[in-house]
DNA sequence: CATTGTTATATAAATTGTTATATTAAATGA
DNA sequence: TCATTTAATATAACAATTTATATAACAATG
């Protein structure tokens, strides 16, 4: 068993550290999102919770409101309007605003999460870390182990 | 000004969110190596002080102690080695494996880097949330909100 | 109203990682 | 000792992002 560098680095590593935990969250989220049968990948619900929650918006305001930049929303918009739960209109105003919308099928999928995707996740990290306070670096040693111990996947919390 | 749909979300985002601040850090450490002079990726830093750090250990032990997988650090690797700041020669005991060391070159600038950057470095940081404690949705926010103030790289701290 | 600059989106290329699989060396066991 | 399994690394294909740049529509100004 080789030491963990990037944690025995601490704050030099942070970076690095937040990111490979983030991953891992949600590999971890997708892996619940498959196993419930929602065909969407876990890094796209960020850009339909966007859209269910502020409206029909643009392109550019998509990327905003999830922290991408604009290709990456571009990207990520198109993807989900070629798999039928976006559709887009160009703005009547100004010819060169695209506005985002859900679908009927992307409603029906974003209500099918609310009810019972979300819950089951944010338990899941509740349960993971939601009692957890003090400096940030030693509430990452223990989200680290939590996740070795038991991956979000298989935590419940309470219902 | 669009809301931030991923901070609205608390726990259901919270991977993408960890990411997120994750590549913000890295991004801002990459300003300062470059501002500093130093000629290497962010990302690599931590492949080149895991040697540093462990003494020469073969490919897998790095992708281990670093965190990423065995492709992983068999490319980040390879590019070290062609920047000059790696070499790497099989292993005596085992022909399968290759043991990764520091150069001449690498080897000096690593002790440039502990003296002069990963200082800089650690104190930004800590400028930034050594003081923080209690919930860790609350620390993010914080973090946030202080990377968006002043990022990393225009962040002293005491030395 | 023509020009110049700005804004919104698209496209291309590069980066940094992943998973899946191939290759070669070592270990094991009949 | 040979056949099989396991281990270490390499390679290929893919994914999700970024930066840089192009294109097209709009706005403003002389």
């Amino acid at each position: 068993m080789v030491e963990d560098v990037v944690r025995a680095l601490g704050f030099l590593c942070l970076g690095t550290r937040l990111r490979r935990i983030g991953e891992r969250l949600q590999a971890d989220t997708q892996r619940i999102l498959d196993e419930m049968g929602v065909p969407i990948q876990a890094s796209q619900f960020p850009l339909l919770a966007a859209i269910r929650r502020l409206g029909p918006i643009s392109i550019g305001e998509l990327a905003e409101s999830v922290g991408i930049t604009q290709p990456g929303a571009t990207r990520g918009s198109a993807l989900l309007v070629a798999a039928g739960y976006l559709k887009t209109e160009q703005a009547t105003d100004d010819q060169r605003r695209r506005v985002l919308s859900l679908t009927r099928k992307g409603h029906k999928l974003m209500e099918m999460a609310e009810h019972q995707v979300w819950p089951r996740i944010e338990n899941a990290v509740a349960d993971l870390c939601g009692h957890l306070s003090g400096p940030l670096l030693d509430q990452l040693i223990l989200i680290e182990n939590g996740l070795a111990d038991k991956p979000l996947d298989r935590r419940e919390g309470r219902q």
